[in-house]
DNA sequence: CGCGAGCTTGATGCCGATCAATGCATGTGG
DNA sequence: CCACATGCATTGATCGGCATCAAGCTCGCG
């Protein structure tokens, strides 16, 4: 059940923790909430945990009864087909939910693995179900971000159906630089959390292209790569890959 | 705003298409509803579309206000990026619920055209969320059919991302017989309602390719195959290719 | 009947997989 | 501090699956 990590309660003194101090309240659940909503999410997020890199925060077949939203850290998520093929579905930062994919069966059906040391809000499902009952406003978000994550996966299968190497590297890339953004980092320097072989399997290739891409990239002048430190010189070169415009 | 379609408001006479009277209940919204919570239902679900085939129930950047239930027919939702590529993102039979994705912006962000004429029952999202903030059984299923979309959306993904032309053709063939045979259809006989090409293009592959495959798996004894009519002789060797046993 | 959309089949080429060797950073124990 | 192991990344050589290009085929339909 715990997969090897802690639960912590959280203490009245620790406050930091709560959703109405919370700077990532504007990515998260409660976007755009009143003060009342927010003391009702506080008491409702009472437990944080905490899952060391490598360790898993939930498996596929794991009983479902809360979503996690991600306070610290960075999380990936993978199904696996029977005869052991693994396909990365998804890299979580600060402020995202995961979980989702185990309200349809009441079991998860994705592993959720901390690719560094990190830190979750616990979010008991019968609760947000009560509460958004309650709440138009919780309601509403806790729709769209469903909807979201369904507009995502539309993204994903774009890329892996209909991208080549280089182009799904670039939109990767882009991908995260805009999320690191929208949480204050810089937007043309990242380190990564993962390795080339994860990458790969999230774009549907294998490690030695992506090593190959990000080389081609850096011999372009687009990139520069220094193991998982990256800086991006171009970034209007990996748009224009993106979108095909550089072909025409 | 109406592509094509044509609106029709239910007349009293007409129950057949009432939630409580659909035979499609079982596999749509209102799974396990009681009669008062049906008949609510029936109150919110008070308009249809036709949609005649070739033509668009929605499309990316039209508003979003209502989803939709596939009464009869067959759809298709397909993305598409700036440069002009399409990606096939599902096919819709009846009792499939189409336009979750937008939710997220308040815009549809994919189309959804019509591969057969086809109806759908108009759901209101704003009634939607009202009522079930009141039924709890309502507020579940929407949610488990969101996820389920999820869920369905990383079996796509893994597909995509690791499985080579063959595998792909075989989990889309059994994945569309079970569907089938939920809905009463034989499960080993059926009328394919899309071109290679638009199977081509959910697969991730060429048409050529699509074509090349049903030759083969014909010439295997796995399939009989004329034109769009299949007949599946050996269930269990496409289900071997999906699984990757057989290369044990 | 003849047209056209969709399907099949063949020939060829390319992109990315595979196989293999080397490089590089980090950590550990002697 | 060095020797060595380990995990990850890079790079090269070769291979194979699918895309591409091209030609005919089938069937429904005006």
């Amino acid at each position: 059940m715990s997969h090897n990590a802690t639960v912590v309660p959280i203490k009245a003194a620790d406050l930091k923790v709560a959703c109405s101090n919370c700077n990532l309240r504007e990515l998260c659940l409660p976007v755009g909430f009143t003060d009342q909503e927010l003391g009702r999410l506080d008491d409702m997020v009472a437990l944080r945990r905490s899952v060391r890199r490598g360790d898993t925060l939930f498996r596929a077949g794991d009983h479902f009864e809360s979503l996690f939203a991600v306070r610290t850290g960075f999380f990936k998520t993978r199904v696996s087909s029977e005869d052991g093929r693994d396909q990365v579905t998804g890299f979580h930062m600060a402020g995202e939910l995961l979980g989702l994919d185990g309200i349809s069966s009441d079991r998860h059906t994705c592993d959720a693995v901390a690719l560094e040391d990190s830190q979750v809000c616990v979010i008991p499902y019968g609760q947000l179900e009560a509460l958004s009952r309650e709440f138009t406003d919780l309601q509403r978000q806790f729709h769209r971000i469903m909807s979201r994550e369904i507009v995502r996966d539309q993204g994903v299968m774009l890329l892996l159906g209909s991208m080549r190497a280089e182009e799904r590297l670039a939109a990767f890339l882009l991908n995260l630089t805009q999320r690191l953004q929208a949480r204050g980092f810089s937007g043309s320097s990242l380190v990564l959390r993962m390795t080339r072989e994860e990458i790969g399997t999230y774009l549907g290739l294998k490690l030695e292209t992506v090593s190959r891409c990000f080389s081609k990239f850096q011999d372009d002048g687009v990139l520069q790569v220094k193991q998982r430190q990256i800086e991006v010189l171009d970034a209007e070169a990996l748009r224009e890959l993106v979108n095909g415009s550089a072909c025409q």
